[in-house]
DNA sequence: CGGCAGGTGCGGA
DNA sequence: TCCGCACCTGCC
């Protein structure tokens, strides 16, 4: 079952769906102009097709939501003002294209990814799984650290000529001995963490709406009261689930080295001449430049290896 | 082998 | 409020 999207211009399709900075996850897979993904929503696992059926100054985006059962007009409604809000596609970019004009480093980026949107399409408690594996460790083990989960915890769903696996629900890792059989798979003292979310996740869901509406200070301040949610993972929260273009105020140890070359031309710069320099360029759209930059980065990688980006992740 | 990595919670000053 | 420390595991 399926209807048309309608997201404000201008709008990116692949930039929106595929985030090659991002470590791929099973759940969903992407090529020109076709996007696919799981979603456990209520209490149904669903597959989503989005495919490109417009332009960048006209965009549309034709949408099937597949399912076991027979969906009804509602849900499948539902189900799409979801993905909008998760995808961000209401957004109003046109003062950040503005921005990215007289910038002459995000200019020649804005101009490839005009359009482009945030895009994470996880839940928060799926995302706040992925911000655990992130924590201290190397992209190589944070990868591995979610094959184990999804493997041992998430379902196969075959649609669409595909298999995905679909995320699991809270309540899966919500059980006594979870704790046990997470160490198990080998995530560490994350175990306690993971297990723990879960509970808390199993027994309340959070109100989205009430939590989208927040300003950020008062986002943040509720997020942070989260078990294992400390000052690196607040930000990717309030970006990529949250959508505020200005979360940028910490930046890690790998992301120093980056933005020391993209900006500083050198191996290693002062973290807060970094932030200094990020807040003067892009003021509150800080976030989303740096996304804009960072992706446009991992996509050039991804077409003709950078040496020194490719020594970075270790992948 | 010891040190460290894309952090965080906790106890003690 | 700020600081030092433990923590699973894999890699150098």
């Amino acid at each position: 079952m399926g209807l048309s999207l309608r997201p404000a211009a201008p709008f990116h399709f692949d930039g929106t769906f595929c985030k090659p900075s991002h470590f791929p996850t099973p759940h969903r897979e992407h090529e020109s102009g076709t996007f696919r993904q799981t979603l456990r929503w209520g209490d149904t696992v669903y597959g989503i097709r989005a495919r490109n059926a417009g332009t960048t100054d006209a965009p549309a985006i034709d949408l099937t939501v597949f399912s076991e059962r027979d969906l009804d007009e509602g849900e499948v409604e539902s189900i799409a003002a979801e993905l909008s809000r998760r995808f961000d596609l209401a957004a109003d970019l046109r003062s950040f294209t503005e921005l990215a004009q007289s910038d002459d480093l995000l200019g020649p980026v804005e101009q490839r990814w005009r359009g482009m949107r945030v895009g994470a399409g996880y839940s928060l408690y799926e995302f706040l799984a992925i911000t655990c594996v992130l924590q201290n460790t190397t992209v190589r083990r944070s990868r591995d650290m979610l094959s184990a989960l999804f493997e041992h915890y998430g379902t196969r769903v075959r649609f669409d000529g595909t298999e995905l696996s679909a995320f699991w629900p809270a309540s899966a890792l919500a059980h006594d001995e979870a704790e046990q059989e997470l160490r198990a798979l080998k995530v560490g003292y994350r175990a306690k963490t993971l297990h723990r979310v879960a509970c808390d996740f199993a027994q309340r869901d959070w109100d989205m709406s009430t939590l989208r509406a927040l300003p950020r200070q008062e986002a943040r301040d509720k997020l942070l009261g989260i078990y294992g949610v400390g000052p690196a993972s607040i930000w990717y929260l309030l970006f990529e689930v949250l959508h505020h273009y200005d979360a940028f105020d910490t930046i890690s140890p790998w992301e120093q080295k980056i933005y020391s070359r993209l900006l500083f031309d050198s191996e290693l710069t002062d973290a807060d001449k970094i932030l200094q320099e990020v807040h003067n360029r892009w003021g509150d759209w800080r976030m989303l430049a740096s996304h804009y930059i960072f992706e446009d980065l991992f996509w050039r990688h991804r077409q003709d290896p950078i040496d020194w980006l490719r020594d970075l992740i270790r992948l």
